[in-house]
DNA sequence: GTCTATAAGTAGATAGAC
DNA sequence: GTCTATCTACTTATAGAC
């Protein structure tokens, strides 16, 4: 496994070593074109190669878009769990949620080219790489399963509400934004501003 | 283009024609393995036909995933609004937005293969392809954000949403349950509840 | 209308030179 | 480590028989 890319989005920008090179272009196609459209060959030429010198690196190309989800999945989930760690001890389960909404819209469309490739991708793989990249995922869903479990317990979640479709549905929203946000229509900050009211006023009795 | 699928699940069900058959066949093998792995060879046998005889139909594979595309984006737009007018003259926005949830995912999620087909592919088509389906699409925002505008001349929206986020969010965690959803885990009742809830407190002042 | 046979094109992967 | 050249496999699409 790689070191972890740097974390601006240009995980594209600085690469050190061609094998970095190779993953970081390999998410960029990912993101623009999706699973269908991505070529050895595209990735290559944005890498500065040839599609043959890629088995320098690895062994296949699942190989290498294995990688890259798993990567990239977990970047998801280190950034949130960040900057859940990053509050004051005792802060409350309202703000915790915002702040991971926060996180997570922040990382997949502005910090990185990885996390953008696995929520456009993860329900297009074929199922052998989709097995291989599943455990990732299910660590992040945990994240928020305790979040809602929490302010259940605490008893300030909204009655009526099923948590696991209440977990997906929010999950969904924000992961739904790849496809659609673009920065020249509205300013990130307006959407997180506006996913966290949505969030917080759609989970949280008043 | 053909007459519209009958509008059960299955659309795939007792179809007429070879042509509705094929189409039929394309919605399934799309909704379940997603356009990359969606081959001619799959898409004949569904349909109990050898590859060749798909173009006594469809002039390319082009032609026939574009026309799925299509008349699954209308089925969406067509069953939301067909729900909406159902209702009593009258009846209050937030109502409406309620019934245009529950008929999205119903639509999305157990009436038709079609609208599945288009949530988890529409994003993953090359350019040209997407291009040619997209006036539906956009057909069907512009009727959610009728709806908003409503509610926000009203005065019941939520302030600190940015009406297009909001609306976009909204779509996203919709479109999204048809990556997770399957009737074993949840009661598809169920999340209409818990989705209707979430977005009428999201979205609307208590 | 549907088939078998096959052409034409493209993508992943390998061989071997440098 | 990276290249050119090539192989193999697969997929769309066409030809022509029935």
């Amino acid at each position: 496994m790689s070191p972890a890319p740097t974390g601006t989005r240009n995980d594209t920008a600085r690469p050190t070593t061609t094998r970095d090179r190779l993953l970081s272009a390999t998410a960029q196609v990912l993101s623009a074109k999706g699973y269908s459209e991505t070529r050895l060959t595209d990735i290559a030429e944005v890498a500065g190669l040839r599609a043959p010198a890629v088995y320098h690196y690895f062994s296949s190309r699942e190989e290498l878009v294995a990688e890259v989800m798993t990567v990239g999945q977990r970047l998801v989930r280190e950034h949130v769990t960040d900057a859940l760690a990053a509050l004051p001890a005792g802060t409350g389960v309202v703000e915790r949620i915002e702040t991971a909404v926060e996180a997570h819209l922040l990382i997949e469309l502005q910090l990185s080219e990885f996390a953008t490739a696995v929520t456009r991708n993860a329900g297009q793989l074929p199922d052998d790489l989709r097995d291989r990249v599943r455990d990732e995922g299910t660590a992040y869903h945990a994240l928020w399963r305790d979040l809602l479990e929490q302010a259940r317990t605490e008893g300030l979640l909204r009655t009526g509400l099923d948590p696991r479709a209440a977990r997906m549905l929010v999950i969904g929203a924000l992961n739904w934004t790849a496809e659609w946000w673009s920065p020249r229509q509205s300013p990130l900050p307006v959407l997180v501003r506006t996913a966290q009211s949505l969030v917080s006023a759609g989970l949280f009795e008043p």
